[in-house]
DNA sequence: CTTGACCTTATAGCAACTATAAGGTGCATC
DNA sequence: GATGCACCTTATAGTTGCTATAAGGTCAAG
């Protein structure tokens, strides 16, 4: 092993993840074939750790792994135009953003559902028990106002 | 089959759900074994549907199925205290709330990273593109200033 | 008694890993 | 050269909450 030469788990260490997860992207081809030591370890170059880094990187920003093989894909063709990247990353914001709305109004009905129990009684009076069990949701009287 | 009796499916069309749903809550010990028709059919009860819509409302809460195994095990002792319940809810809620304040720091990311573009370049030049293959998220100059 | 809609089970697949088992390699030390 | 230990290799199963498929059996109507 030379310098500027890492097995898996150098080159895991060196982008902060694990050496199972290089692997894991190799196999499901977004990581390069590495070439091998005689006694069969991967050898990864710094080249490699690009590659990883970015994967990681989209994967930071929420991207699938089968949007990063795409986005790795158009990386690769640099005389290609980036309306394609462009694209991919507003329809990402897009989903981000229905998760986000859901998540929103989520965290208003819980906080509901949260308000009506005080604490101190038994599971027989619980509103937030009779919440779940009717259905809360639907009825335009809530199940509770605390 | 009697009225006020159920096969699988006419469960799954009261409660919107599907039948592989309810059979698969059934293999996860959440709906009970229900009794069955000489040739094997499901033959569920009005009470089978309440527990069905009980789970299904968690689920819309956002409850995972092991929170309401635990929540229909408690709902069952209706004279334990309910600060378990409580508990479970508010903790819950604390989990959606994190989830929210990451998905709302990633949509800040997400924006940030889709305005590097202005969408008539080619790859080489696409700063959304450099900006995944630098580390934005930790130089504190930013990759891009549209 | 046939048709057709429904039911039954078992099994595999999805995403993105994580964990486990059983064995092999590389390198330093004795 | 032998030993020890950290690391590597592969294959396989598990996670969550379903969904899809295959191959077959049942029910009720006509």
């Amino acid at each position: 092993m030379q310098s500027g030469e890492y097995t898996v788990g150098q080159l895991a260490t060196a982008a902060r993840t694990k050496a199972v997860t290089i692997r894991y992207y190799e196999r499901q081809g977004l990581m390069r074939i590495p070439t091998r030591t005689p006694g069969g370890y991967r050898i990864y170059r710094s080249d490699d750790l690009d590659r990883l880094l970015f994967i990681l990187r989209c994967r930071h920003f929420g991207f699938s792994l089968e949007n990063v093989r795409e986005l790795l894909q158009l990386a690769d063709q640099t005389d290609a135009p980036c309306a394609e990247v462009d694209a991919k990353v507003a329809r990402h914001l897009d989903e981000v953003r229905e998760r986000l709305a859901e998540l929103q109004s989520l965290e208003a009905e819980l906080q509901r559902l949260s308000r009506c129990c005080a604490g101190g009684g038994i599971v027989k009076d619980c509103r937030i028990i009779e919440s779940l069990s009717r259905d809360i949701g639907n009825s335009k009287t809530p199940a509770c106002t605390p």
